[in-house]
DNA sequence: ACCTGAACACCGTTCAAGT
DNA sequence: ACCTGAACACCGTTCAAGT
């Protein structure tokens, strides 16, 4: 146990903000957000509960704390491309490989209104990529929301249906089907079934960016016409 | 109060399943989803805590219903339309309606699994409509769930943005910027503090349509020099 | 069949008091 | 400055017992 070392012959842990979010993080990836209490991540420190609170306003700081830490090696590897698509594809996928790294990752991105460090960091350099393309300042923004939902919505569903124990989903699915009722559901099964999480995002983050470089040549093609 | 109304003289509350969810979104739409306890839907309705065991195994189980019922008037008014792109449009619009009839209402419907009749019948009708676009049984469905991790995504920050009450992301977000360290996002701070959703949803769910759009295009295609 | 009463094992948060 | 000890006001869930 990390306790016992932490505090062998101490009277204070001397906790520092860092420490407890990474313990948090750690704790996050042992319970799930469900099992992640206060209480429980004090005792992983070694600590009493009400001494988080002196580090911490409250668990939605902490909480905010974790989600800005979870993207903190977002964008190592990023290609040092010339196609602003392949980079913004990247980008984006590197983001969902973030959220995957914890469990429940997606959820405490999804709970958690951040603006620091990493965070912005992370919006600044997507920015950059966008600018790339082209379009006008309103389209690079409403751009960049749209893949952050994307990414957040289909992570959360993909993380919560690897830890669903009973996967209900599956048993409730199979009872309903085939059923008259449902006649496409009913033919195309087998693609319901499918749980490829890594294709299925993959496809629709191509759906976005195809869409997004339509609109790319449109501005080229007028920027161009401009100039003459 | 309800609860006088509701036991006056009798000593059963002869709850139905269905009295019971809609009086959970009810006191949803009163104190949101961390609000929304066991023992306070139990007092709404007049009745013990336990009793609501007898008619849901579990809290889970009670949300995974309201999610159902949540959807249970979508649809009603999409278009009859040739266009299957149009329909698509509306179909969405409409399940985004759906999550914001409800406070939390998108937080709700992502911590759930659920296969039952109005999920499934939502299902069954957006296959129908993508089947339109001529694109592959794999696409139609890969379409699908990027559409409905969209609508999530975005409307769980909507919503749990218009309910901040500090609203922290706006503090923050001012005292980071501008800043050097943050070129891109200083030079276009105007556009990221626009919180228009319904703009910013139409525009990703376009984003989207356009690319599914341009899959189908290349799919009647191959069809037509197929049967050449 | 449907609900009550009472308990169990937890929560987040606060705050005086210690060092 | 940083943490302890102890309390407050809650949670979800279970289960014997009532009707």
């Amino acid at each position: 146990m990390a306790r016992d070392v932490e505090q062998a012959g101490r009277k204070q842990a001397h906790l520092k903000r860092e420490t407890v979010v990474q313990a948090a993080l750690n704790l996050l990836n042992d319970v799930g957000l469900e099992g992640l209490t206060m209480r429980r991540l004090a005792d992983h420190l070694g600590v009493q509960v009400a001494a988080l609170y002196w580090h911490f306003k409250n668990k939605q700081e902490l909480l905010n704390a974790m989600a800005d830490a979870m993207i903190a090696d977002w964008g190592r590897d990023l290609p040092d491309d010339e196609d602003w698509a392949h980079r913004l594809q990247a980008g984006v996928q590197d983001l969902r490989r973030c959220l995957l790294a914890y469990r429940d990752g997606a959820r405490v991105l999804a709970d958690t209104y951040v603006a620091e460090e990493n965070t912005l960091r992370c919006a600044e350099i997507l920015c950059e990529i966008l600018v790339q393309s082209g379009c006008p300042p309103a389209s690079i923004f409403n751009a960049g929301w749209t893949m952050l939902y994307y990414v957040i919505g289909l992570t959360i569903e993909e993380q919560a249906f690897h830890t669903s124990v009973d996967s209900a989903y599956q048993r409730i699915l199979a009872a309903a089907l085939p059923s008259p009722q449902y006649p496409m559901l009913s033919m195309f099964q087998p693609y319901l079934e499918n749980y490829d999480f890594d294709a299925r995002f993959n496809y629709g983050l191509n759906l976005i960016i195809e869409g997004l470089r339509q609109e790319s040549n449109k501005s080229m093609k007028e920027d161009g016409s401009a100039e003459q």
